[in-house]
DNA sequence: GCTACACTACACCGTGCAGTGTAGTTACGA
DNA sequence: TCGTAACTACACTGCACGGTGTAGTGTAGC
């Protein structure tokens, strides 16, 4: 399509790649793993089966892949919602805004349309389908580690009184985060996506507010 | 087995449907829908599998009744949990002590080995295979709000301050039962349950103590 | 033009499984 | 003792799907 200007070498190569990830990871999240056929991946990526099996060996190792790409997205998108809405802490009287953009951030942009509520479950559903190392390499500490890193600079700068910041991190994620990506996903929901992440905030800075 | 005593009438099978029912769930919920067969079913019931397509139409209305039942006995646990745990209310200085005895309660009673988080997987995932009246009427709505009336109850006795009972029955959950039915399942999680708990309670007091 | 390579199209195999049909066995009530 | 209903054992169908093998096509470098 665009002009190469560089080498073409292995560049369709690297489309493709892309190409099967993401059907396969778009199919696998709204679908389910086992309800996902391989013939299906093939056709939404545009490329024929026998060249998914050549990219990728087979169905669980296409899984682990997907799994790989999606935590590794929810993890940057995470770091950098928090250098976007928590590094420059102005005061105490604008935390409540700073955290509600930053919980906003991650569930419009990063989670999407509910990435990670489907994500999760794919992962507990079909852990027996992935390598055991992967399944517990990961399990979402990363994110949830770099919150906990910046609430403890809040502990620090009196913003906060978090003396176990994992523990608040955990905390601030069961508020604001988790209630929309467990309650997303079946019909009919309909929640008020801003105000839970509001009212979510609001109770865990009457949790973790200093004094 | 034991001496009938009073009529036999019919109780084979009432034996049989819940031995299925039984079956089933155990295989629903640790093995996920789609893995589990049919025969698997039956075999594991001690039924021929005849018997369970005669009962049970066929796989998706089995796995209907198994939801419909797990969702039951969660419902009536949490009802038995707040009777026995939250009606007598004796002061403040105990109002610690007896939400974690409640969620404990829960944890370990009702949802057992996570029964509770697999239940949710079951449904969100296998959402489709579900008569959509089924999937939307229920949505764990039912404990919650008895969670809620007795909320409302501690608002009055000034016990609590909860202008939005339902809201603080949602962040206790959050803060106390999810982070234990999300987190289990995943081989080498091994999560401090009452410490998840203690924590958990004293964060929601901090956010919830009246003044 | 030739070779090498990436890819497609397609046929194909084996298997597991939902669901059915049926003959035979057991138990029980009249 | 007979009839009936519940249940089992088992064979069987149809199908979807994971995975493979291969012949053929387009493309790029030499």
């Amino acid at each position: 399509m665009a002009a190469p200007a560089g080498k073409s070498i292995r560049e369709g190569s690297a489309q493709k790649r892309s190409a099967i990830l993401l059907a396969a990871r778009a199919l696998f999240l709204s679908d389910g793993f086992d309800r996902t056929s391989m013939d299906l991946v093939a056709a939404e990526a545009g490329v024929s089966k026998r060249t998914v099996y050549d990219y990728y060996g087979d169905k669980r190792t296409l899984l682990a892949a997907v799994v790989d790409h999606t935590v590794e997205a929810l993890s940057t998108a995470v770091q950098r919602a928090i250098d976007e809405n928590l590094v420059v802490v102005p005061d105490a009287a604008q935390l409540e805004h700073a955290l509600v953009s930053f919980a906003e951030s991650i569930t419009v942009s990063a989670i999407g349309s509910s990435d990670y509520a489907a994500l999760m479950r794919l992962l507990y559903t079909e852990a027996t389908n992935l390598p055991e190392t992967r399944s517990m390499a990961w399990n979402a500490e990363e994110p949830e580690d770099a919150v906990a890193t910046r609430f403890a600079a809040f502990d620090r700068d009196g913003l906060l009184h978090a003396p176990d910041p994992r523990l608040a991190a955990d905390h601030f994620v069961a508020l604001t985060i988790s209630p929309l990506t467990s309650s997303l996903g079946v019909v009919g929901a309909e929640v008020d996506e801003h105000r839970v992440i509001v009212e979510g905030v609001r109770a865990f800075l009457r949790a973790y507010r200093p004094f």
